[in-house]
DNA sequence: TGAGTGTCATAAGTAAAATTGATAGTTTTA
DNA sequence: TAAAACTATCAATTTTACTTATGACACTCA
């Protein structure tokens, strides 16, 4: 492990991403509780020490350059994994119950290794995870039902949260299928999302279309796409052996699957800490 | 995110670990250039920031405390983050090529997340994965045919290199499979050292084996496995549907499988970054 | 167009903090 | 019991960071 790189402070860090969060200075000072020039020369410092400029300095608002994204991701993480030491050496043993909502196929996919790392370093913690679609679990988390959800939405239309995932979505098929017209579809019940995005693509596109199967959860889908039953949407990386991406096509493109967490103004200790290390987690691998 | 919490330094981060390493203030201060005090103090900040003790004074040596070794690991991952941040914002453009050894079965489960996410990140790298048993992954390492390996270990005996993973090795069985006497293996070829491990616990234990089938490949192991050919020895979260472990039997118990990194001392910036992305990614699951 | 405003950068002085070198206080070793 | 090998502590010094005040710049609006 090299350690030359030159040294900086998690102080400079959150002052940097106070003002990538802010596009001000001034504003930013404000949060950390030091005066705009003491910003304004920790960034210098940053800067001189990274060689390169972390900031686009407009006159209005100030932008981060595409370095500056770069260190961002690495400022935040750097804090989280200080604030997360610092939690775990002040009060060891965490304890209390998190109730968390998921996508049920995020739930199966992803979150397992996660969860699972999150229970070793926190034997203590009772993990409550409940699935569901998206629609329910904003209103269960507007209920007070959630201590922190994830959920699906669209990349244009944000509605706060943090983004933790990212990918592709693709129409599948099972890998002996045949092209037909009108399309069968194999998609999960009404609220889905997925759902709704797949079939708007198509009425844009004017391809018509007729729902096969339906099912609540993946392992259905999976099974009722690899009997043929019709195609379906998901994430790229969710396809399992058996079915595969149409490719080149005159399917309609789809927007991109994002998964953001959202979680209480004022929560609890350990919840913190679950959404951070959740953050932290996939942020690596997405 | 919570911005309270003591701050500091990345030279803090520095020094803490090359105590920890050499458990010995007097030599660390030699490593990171400075006094013997100045260490003293550094770690007194520390410990007074957590409001608990890091180190264990004896008067031969220091040693971790049960907190510092959590805030270590913490504190490899932050110096990590940092040189990583640093390496990237001063070259951006890292290139050229990775040789990677690691066994076939790593190299199925949990290694293409990763590698993806690094290949997006360093897109001009050409990542060049072999996949072999670990005798001759280090043969190879030594022959200079790698810059990174990855190897399988037993716990007790380290010869190098980093961990990187852990995970219980488990007796599995296919779903439908009944008990028998003697066993019926399904294992690697020969110098496969779970193979060596699983033959050696039967025999301290006395239980008469014999080896129905052989594959050099998890997915033919698997295969084999599935349709009732015998049992085999699995790290426990490879499990694939169909294929469960086998509990409560009198079937000796296994070590740990643990997978280490090992890497040139003089190797290029771009592997040093693959190795510190593979541990760092790797540390949040396992 | 030109005063007003909001913005970041810079400078000089000051306050704070880290580092050092010397030293005291341990415990082990010979 | 003296020497050796440690770490902790202290006071002096050096370095660093912060603040207030001011400058420079570019928009805005009369």
């Amino acid at each position: 492990m090299p350690i030359d790189a030159f040294d900086f402070d998690t102080l400079l860090l959150k002052s940097f991403i106070a003002i990538a969060e802010t596009g001000n200075f001034t504003a930013a000072a404000e949060i950390v509780g030091r005066s705009q020039s003491a910003l304004s020369l920790q960034v210098k410092k940053l800067e001189e020490g990274f060689g390169c400029a972390l900031f686009q300095r407009e006159t209005r608002a100030v932008t981060l350059t595409p370095q500056g994204e770069i260190f961002l991701s690495y400022a935040k993480r750097m804090v989280q994994l200080q604030w997360e030491a610092y939690s775990r050496l002040r009060e060891p043993d965490v304890q209390g119950e998190i109730r968390l909502g998921t996508p049920e196929d995020f739930a199966a996919h992803y979150l397992p290794d996660v969860l699972a790392t999150f229970r070793r370093q926190h034997p203590r913690v009772l993990l409550n995870v409940a699935c569901d679609l998206t629609l329910n679990l904003m209103r269960g988390f507007k209920a007070g039902e959630f201590d922190l959800i994830l959920v699906k939405r669209d990349p244009q239309r944000v509605l706060g949260g943090t983004r933790v995932w990212r990918e592709p979505l693709v129409w599948a098929a099972a890998d002996n299928h045949q092209p037909e017209d009108p399309l069968s579809l194999v998609l999960a019940p009404q609220p889905c999302i997925y759902r709704a995005r797949a079939l708007a693509a198509l009425d844009r596109a004017r391809r018509p279309w007729h729902i096969t199967y339906t099912s609540p959860s993946l392992a259905g889908t999976l099974a009722a796409v690899k009997a043929g039953l019709g195609i379906t949407v998901l994430p790229a990386n969710m396809l399992p052996a058996g079915i595969h991406p149409i490719r080149g096509s005159r399917l309609p493109r789809l927007a991109d699957a994002e998964i953001a967490l959202i979680k209480r103004d004022e929560t609890s200790r350990i919840s913190e800490m679950l959404a951070g290390h959740i953050m932290g987690s996939l942020e690596r691998i997405s």
